[in-house]
RNA sequence: UGGGGCGUAGCCAAGUGGUCUAAGGCACCGGUUUUUGAUACCGGCAUUUCGGAGGUUCGAAUCCUCCCGCCCCAGCCA
């Protein structure tokens, strides 16, 4: 194996600023070793912006041969709960990462955080201050106005230990106190003036329960975490730049063993859906969807509910690419990243959504056939199935119409389609009710035709997919479209936005014998219509579908048109 | 009248003074093949244009100046 160099590494690895910036620092052997984290905070689930991040950090770690780990940022045990965790590790698992044995969580680390700040304390870099968060808020000043010193800023050292150690021993109620950095509170940047390093929270943590009453802030805690894994690259987003002169200067005032560097890149926007957690938990907590795991929802759990494959998502994040622009990327993108990858694996299989009765009148009553179809045009290995067929079968109630124009490749009064892997057939008749609304086709069928060709060379333009109706097998199949129905689902009325179509249940879906022992995750195509997979609610008795994506349908569009 | 960022086609995004009369992908528009109106394939899609205006230079998207626009920051959230 010859080595390659770094700047070479860093273009096989998808090229960004980012991998060009660790790149300099191997061969300037400022790193020896590449070390990044993921860092969730345990209080929601992942969602893509999160792959985003994952895929950056644990593919960096990769392309240099270092390593990636799974830090959990718990340090308000306000917010965090277990279930979060266990979704989060299952989560990047399924995305395909392995941190191997380096799953960490910053509370391991409160022992030494709380040693390091009464190091600050004793170095005068840190005091104990009385003000209540209000007053503290009013001392801060504004954007344009420099703050005002807290008037315990500069209690004595001896004062400020004593009462940092009465806060740690529980001494004092929630909010009477706090640690903070004493650094400039005329700074421009309002992160310097004197930020908050340690707050009493008498609440019980996920982790450590009881065993503390006074919790490190995010500023605090994560740096210092990073110096103790050795991390030498610590990605974040760009909100965060701000933090950067706060981050250096814990660093640089505490002795911590390691000198982390913080770089920040855009954190991902996607159209037609919110990506904060925030807003996620908004949805959830306020029951517009079904759970975290709404198919509907970006979150990661609900994207692999949906039957979108990690590799999409990776192929996705891949595209995307890395950058400081703060940009938003069009859903489209995402759902070509899983038609791409699903066209080549998923198998192909037939479903009548919305049934119409098809009775073919020359074809003997009671027969029934063994078909041989197709299973992955795209992928010869995965071979053929037989499909039962019969006198009577169901077709797509959409590919028939009574009076077609001429470029409706379908079913119509005396038109010829082709039944995929099965027979020619003519219409001769539709039948209504009362109400006017078609309820069963009578037809004729080529004998001659079998498997789907015609002897005589005769071609057809439509080839309708269908099914046996004495085999099918009754299903609930739900369509889902874009939770925010316009493109731009910024603001914060998005509740009032929510596209109220994005769930479409339809029962009465018909599917042939060979979908009936699927399992959740296997991802299969419909043919003409799109990807499904079966819901983890599904049973051999009631098979539940999603749609993961539809297949593209420039018939759709040109009707659309006009 | 504070600080920190960002501005290349509808959306992402390469590009780091000459090989840029500006990659690639998505979207879109044509066409070919087709037992999925799918897929695949072919072609089109920023010809003084890179937020704008000046300037430096033989030469600038790439350097300088000014201007404009957008994003983030005043949690004891992360």
């Amino acid at each position: 194996m010859t080595d390659t160099e770094p700047e070479e590494k860093a273009e096989e690895g998808g090229g960004n600023f980012i991998l060009d910036i660790i790149a300099e620092d191997v061969a300037s052997g400022r790193a020896k070793e590449v070390v990044t984290r993921f860092p969730p905070e345990p209080n929601g689930y992942l969602h893509i912006g999160h792959a985003k991040s994952i895929c950056l950090n644990f593919g960096a770690a990769e392309t240099f041969g270092g390593r990636c780990h799974l830090r959990f940022d718990d340090t308000n045990p306000l917010k965090e709960e277990v279930e979060f965790i266990d979704s989060i590790i299952e989560d990047v698992r399924w995305l395909g990462f392995d941190w191997g044995q380096h799953l960490y969580f910053a509370s391991d680390y409160f022992e030494r955080l709380y040693g390091w700040a009464e190091h600050l304390i004793e170095a005068g870099n840190a005091y104990v201050d009385d003000l209540t968060a209000d007053e503290i808020r009013e001392h801060r000043g504004t954007l344009t106005e420099p703050g005002t010193p807290s008037p315990h800023r500069d209690r004595e050292r001896q004062e400020n230990l004593d009462l940092f150690r009465r806060m740690r021993g529980g001494e004092f109620a929630d909010g009477e106190k706090v640690l903070r950095a004493k650094i400039d509170m005329a700074s421009g940047n309002i992160n310097m003036r004197d930020p908050v390093l340690y707050r009493i929270v008498h609440a019980s943590h996920p982790r450590t329960v009881d065993a503390w009453c006074i919790y490190p802030t995010y500023d605090y805690a994560h740096g210092q975490s990073d110096a103790i894994e050795g991390v030498t690259h610590s990605l974040c987003t760009l909100e965060f730049e701000d933090h950067r002169p706060l981050y250096d200067w814990l660093i640089e005032n505490l002795d911590v063993p390691s000198r982390p560097r913080q770089y920040e890149f855009a954190r991902l926007n996607l159209t037609h859906t919110v990506l904060s957690k925030r807003r996620l938990t908004e949805l959830v907590a306020g029951g517009h969807v079904a759970g975290w795991d709404d198919p509907r929802l970006p979150t990661i759990s609900g994207l692999r509910r949906r039957g979108v494959p990690a590799a999409a998502i990776r192929d996705f994040c891949a595209r995307i690419g890395v950058t400081k622009n703060d940009a938003v990327v069009e859903m489209a993108a995402l759902d070509h990243c899983t038609r791409e990858l699903l066209n080549k694996t998923a198998p192909r299989r037939m479903a009548v959504l919305r049934p119409l009765k098809v009775v073919i009148e020359n074809y003997p009553e009671g027969k029934t056939e063994e078909l041989d179809a197709v299973n992955n045009p795209e992928d010869e290995a995965a071979g053929t199935r037989k499909v039962p067929f019969s006198r009577e079968i169901y077709i797509e109630r959409e590919d028939f119409m009574d009076d077609p124009p001429k470029k409706f490749f379908r079913l119509g009064p005396g038109r010829e389609v082709r039944l995929r892997y099965a027979y020619f057939i003519t219409c001769t008749d539709a039948i209504k009710d009362a109400d006017g609304a078609f309820t069963e086709l009578r037809c004729t069928y080529d004998p001659e035709t079998r498997g789907g060709d015609a002897p005589d060379g005769r071609k057809v333009r439509g080839t309708l997919h269908w099914v046996s109706a004495e085999h099918a097998i009754a299903a609930e199949v739900r369509l889902y479209d874009h939770l925010i129905a316009e493109a731009d689902a910024s603001g914060d009325d998005f509740l009032d936005r929510l596209n109220p179509d994005s769930l479409e249940v339809l029962d009465g879906c018909l599917i042939e014998p060979a979908l009936g022992d699927l399992g959740p995750g296997e991802t299969v195509q419909f043919e003409r219509q799109g990807y499904f997979c079966p819901d983890p609610v599904t049973t051999p008795e009631k098979p539940v579908f999603n749609r993961t994506v539809s297949l593209r349908d420039s018939w759709a569009k040109k009707q659309k048109k006009g």
